[in-house]
RNA sequence: GGGAGCUUAGCUCAGUUGGUUCAGAGCGUCUGCCUUACAAGCAGAGGGUCGGGGGUUCGACUCCCUCAGCUCCCACCA
């Protein structure tokens, strides 16, 4: 059959997925081989493929495909993560197309919205994962929100708080007044903002409650929240106001009495070095409160208004209440100056609202035991971060972690299993029916009817910290004692995690401490941080900017096969990955590239009488040895997680030694037929190629093998094993190469002669020419060679390359190469020189580690050798 | 403000114990080729005082100090 000049990948990519997926070449069963486990970073249940699920799934998958290819029983788990936050958002945000308001909805009503919106929605990126080539054993697919995995979120919750290591305390949280919710910090854009910076004059009691004339001036960007002022607080190293130690003033308008405290939080220099401590509004200044043991007082309601508390202006919006207050200030004579101030304000990135900070109270799980042990899985090295650098970050977190706050007041996702009884007291028990027992324990009269479930639910982290463990066997988590299934036993740790950085205190650092916790165990080995995609110029891949390409637009135009590598291509580790389309027609380049090499060797007819020339037998031989060569380095690459050095290598051993040095010297004459030991050794040589190249484009490299034998339903590269290196003859391989440097350097005397390369030009070599591989140069370069000393043969130029002189009759160049060799003597002179003073130098033969100086004097014999070699090289030519 | 990291060819990046196995790769550029697999290609070539300065050393891209610029994380200043 006739082989179109271009590979088109649509006509070959989903055909073989599907039949990889027919025959269960994904799925993994336990059983005798070892294991190589990956879990998927879980996207979001409702996201769509973005170009950074393209780096990181297909990082994923060309090492689950290398592990499969190297004999191992690879498993790649996928599925999705419910992401409560970005989906609750998404069904709001739906739900308010269709004109109805969360708020109008029970619990239950809005739940089921959301879970239509799950079923019709969430399986979306999985399917585009497919399109990619991701080879994920699909009927491990889970879901964190799944009943099994939910209830091992329960249980873990449960666990923890038996534990004593989850409380429930109040925290500052970001408050949407508008959207009437907390947002995490994530969702909190800070944007400088002008406003007014109030001097406002706060006088001293006289200790009745009245005024005296002496005052304070305090600065302030919120008057509004003066009501709910419990200090004024100053720097104790702050002499300027060591008058006013122990005194009291008076809240302006409302006259209400507060203490004069120091803390050294306050900056001197900032402002009057006078802060007002408000500790239900500012996260700071609760801190301050706790640590001064101040009144809490909240004056703010939910919709960002007065409340009763405030005394003055009850109801008003917060920034009315901001105006008129500050009228009622000057009026009052309360106000010293007011200066325009610029200053960074929190919005809330949905409703572009205001932040307002607001206590609330919130579950915690104490990280006191936790962090110290996870930090010690790293540092001791039980998991290797790549890059290692993360090391550094990972630590410093540690270090400082806070306790997690755990609690969201949202609906989809894990409800807090915390039950209070009338008394306000609260049970902790995964079911109702359990909480109901422990209730009664206290009050027997009590009903279920009598407890009320917390209503808030668990961050999402919180059940992705336990995915490599609950994608297995969901009932460990938070069953300690729980004898682990057949999987989790089998697969468990898993190998490697790929994921960003951007996530290793979220989710990393998390699952390394629910592993630690439920497994005594590390949860991978280890972690691959990959960068962030960027656009050419460096700016993030957003929506709003455009600059984001679909992949699945990509994939259509170019191929899987030429997105996976144009993805690695630029992809090393940790460092921020510039994508640019080009690199993907690059990686379309290299698709064509395989495909019509092998169009030419399908092509050849095989004359069976023909003998093998010498040119091929040499370049059989080299390429063996190459072969080998480079699949030792290919599996260093991988070992030290160099993936696109690893892609790198078998991209050159296919374009530049397969294919423009081996296939060109094996090439029979137009018309010729080829010999059928070249052949068949060819084809053993593509063959192996195209398993090197298989994990990284998996497509095309199934199409290509498939074709080129017979093969029997069932039959699959995927499956095949990895080429293994054998010995090699390394000297052979220089030789070769050799060759190959001579012909480059005839061709460019060639084009610099203004030559054509179909005349046939004669050529001297000196002795040091391989007579081996001497064949492939006369091929290759079109040239008669003869071996002799360069000088009185009337050879009148010689052109170099690094290791001998080809020398071309008819133009000279004889002097400039004596030079260059003296030059290179004077260099090697001087270096042996330097390393036999090292090498007579007791201090450190006796004194460095073995291998230095045996290194040391590797180097001198190397020296000496070269020395040899360029004075012999020197005397011929003189 | 606290922490981490980066600066090597036009671009994106390698450079693993200081030494001609180190100044590299890919892409781009230039030159010549529509040569019966491939112009999405072939052959060849050019290109960097390794951010600046100083120091240690026989020798520094590599180690130390310093200056400059950039990036990320954390805290964001009443």
């Amino acid at each position: 059959m006739e082989l179109s000049a271009k590979y088109n990948p649509s006509e070959t990519e989903d055909k073989w997925y599907a039949y990889w997926l027919a025959n269960k070449f994904f799925h993994s069963e336990p059983d005798d081989r070892e294991p190589y486990t990956i879990v998927i970073p879980p996207p979001n249940v409702t996201g769509i493929l973005h170009m950074g699920h393209v780096l990181n799934n297909t990082l994923n998958d060309v090492l689950i495909r290398k592990a499969r290819m190297d004999g191992k029983n690879a498993c790649w788990v996928p599925g999705t993560d419910h992401a409560s936050i970005a989906t609750e958002n998404k069904v709001v945000a739906k739900l308010k197309g269709m004109g109805i308001k969360k708020e109008d909805l029970t619990r239950e009503e809005f739940l089921k919205y959301a879970w239509e919106w799950k079923e019709e929605h969430g399986g979306i990126i999985l399917r585009q994962l497919r399109k990619l080539g991701a080879s994920c054993d699909w009927d491990r697919t889970r879901f964190t929100m799944e009943p099994a995995l939910s209830e091992a979120v329960i249980n873990t919750f449960v666990h923890f708080y038996k534990k004593g290591w989850i409380y429930r305390g109040v925290r500052m949280v970001n408050w949407d007044p508008e959207g009437l919710t907390a947002v995490s910090d994530d969702e909190v854009i800070h944007r400088d903002t002008a406003s007014k910076f109030y001097h406002m004059r706060y006088f001293i009691s006289d200790g009745q409650g009245n005024p005296t004339d002496k005052y304070i001036v305090v600065a302030t960007t919120r008057p509004e929240t003066i009501m709910a002022d419990a200090a004024i607080c100053v720097n104790p190293n702050d002499e300027r106001h060591h008058w006013m130690k122990g005194k009291k003033v008076l809240i302006p308008l409302i006259n209400k009495e507060i203490p004069i405290i120091e803390d050294e939080y306050v900056e001197m220099d900032f402002g009057t070095g006078c802060l007002k401590v408000t500790p239900a509004h500012d996260a700071h200044d609760y801190e301050i409160g706790l640590r001064h043991n101040l009144p809490i007082l909240d004056i703010i309601d939910d919709h960002g208004r007065l409340t009763a508390d405030a005394q003055i202006l009850v109801g008003e919006d917060r920034f009315e209440a901001r105006k008129k207050i500050a009228k009622m200030l000057e009026e009052a004579g309360n106000i010293e100056k007011i200066e325009d101030y610029t200053s960074p304000i929190g919005y809330s990135e949905r409703t572009n609202a205001v932040i307002e900070p607001k206590l609330s109270a919130q579950w915690f799980l104490k990280m006191e035991e936790l962090a110290p042990r996870a930090l010690a899985s790293v540092e001791d090295g039980f998991i290797k971060f790549i890059p290692d650098k993360y090391r550094n970050t990972y630590r410093h977190w540690m270090e400082n972690a806070r306790d997690w706050c755990i609690s969201r007041q949202l609906w989809w996702g894990q409800r807090i299993p915390a039950f209070y009884l009338p008394d306000g007291s609260v049970v902790v028990e995964s079911t109702l029916e359990k909480a109901l027992a422990e209730a009664q324990k206290l009050n027997p009269a009590l009903t279920a009817a009598d407890l009320r479930q917390d209503e808030d639910v668990l961050d999402t982290w919180f059940s992705s910290w336990l995915w490599p463990m609950s994608v297995f066997d969901p009932e460990m988590p938070g069953n300690p004692g729980h004898e682990p299934n057949a999987d989790l036993k089998y697969y468990y740790p898993t190998n490697d995690l790929v994921t960003g950085p951007d996530i290793i205190f979220f989710w990393v650092a998390r699952m390394i401490m629910a592993g630690n916790e439920f497994m005594n165990d590390v949860s991978f080995h280890n972690v691959y941080f990959t960068g962030i995609v960027r656009d050419k110029l460096g700016r993030k891949m957003s929506k709003t900017l455009g600059n984001s390409p679909d992949p699945l637009d990509l994939i259509a135009k170019y191929g899987a096969d030429a997105v996976r590598l144009g993805m690695l291509l630029c992809s090393s580790a940790g460092s921020d990955i510039l994508y640019d389309e080009s690199q993907v027609e690059q990686g379309r380049n290299f698709c064509n590239k395989i495909w019509n090499s092998y169009r030419l060797i399908s092509g050849w007819n095989v004359d069976a009488s023909a003998a093998q020339p010498e040119a091929s037998a040499a370049a059989v031989k080299w390429f063996d040895a190459k072969l080998s060569q480079t699949i030792e380095t290919v599996n260093d690459h991988f070992a030290k997680f160099r993936i696109s050095d690893a892609l790198m290598t078998v991209y050159k051993l296919f374009w530049d030694d397969y294919c423009a040095w081996y296939l060109e010297a094996i090439k029979p004459a137009y018309g010729a037929g080829i010999d059928a030991r070249t052949y068949e050794q060819t084809l053993g040589f593509f063959d192996a190629l195209l398993k090197m190249i298989h994990p990284i484009m998996p497509f095309i490299t199934e199409e290509l093998w498939q074709a080129m034998a017979e093969r029997k339903e069932g039959e699959t590269i995927m499956l095949q094993l990895y080429p293994k290196a054998k010995a090699y003859d390394a000297e052979y391989i220089a030789k070769f190469e050799m060759a190959c440097e001579a012909v480059a350097a005839v061709r460019n005397v060639r084009q610099d002669k203004g030559l054509s390369p179909k005349d046939t030009l004669n050529v001297k070599v000196d002795a040091s020419f391989p007579q081996e591989t001497v064949s492939v140069l006369v091929k290759l370069a079109n040239v008669n060679v003869t071996v002799g000393e360069a000088e009185g043969t009337g050879v009148s130029a010689m052109v170099r390359t690094s290791k001998l002189f080809v020398a071309l009759e008819g133009l000279v160049n004889v002097e400039e190469e004596i030079a260059k060799l003296e030059a290179d003597l004077k260099y090697y002179q001087g270096f042996l020189q330097s390393v036999q003073r090292k090498l007579s130098n007791e201090k450190f033969v006796n004194g460095a580690p073995e291998a230095v100086v045996a290194n040391e004097r590797k180097k001198e014999a190397d020296a000496l050798a070269k020395i040899e070699t360029i004075e012999s090289s020197l005397k011929s030519l003189k």
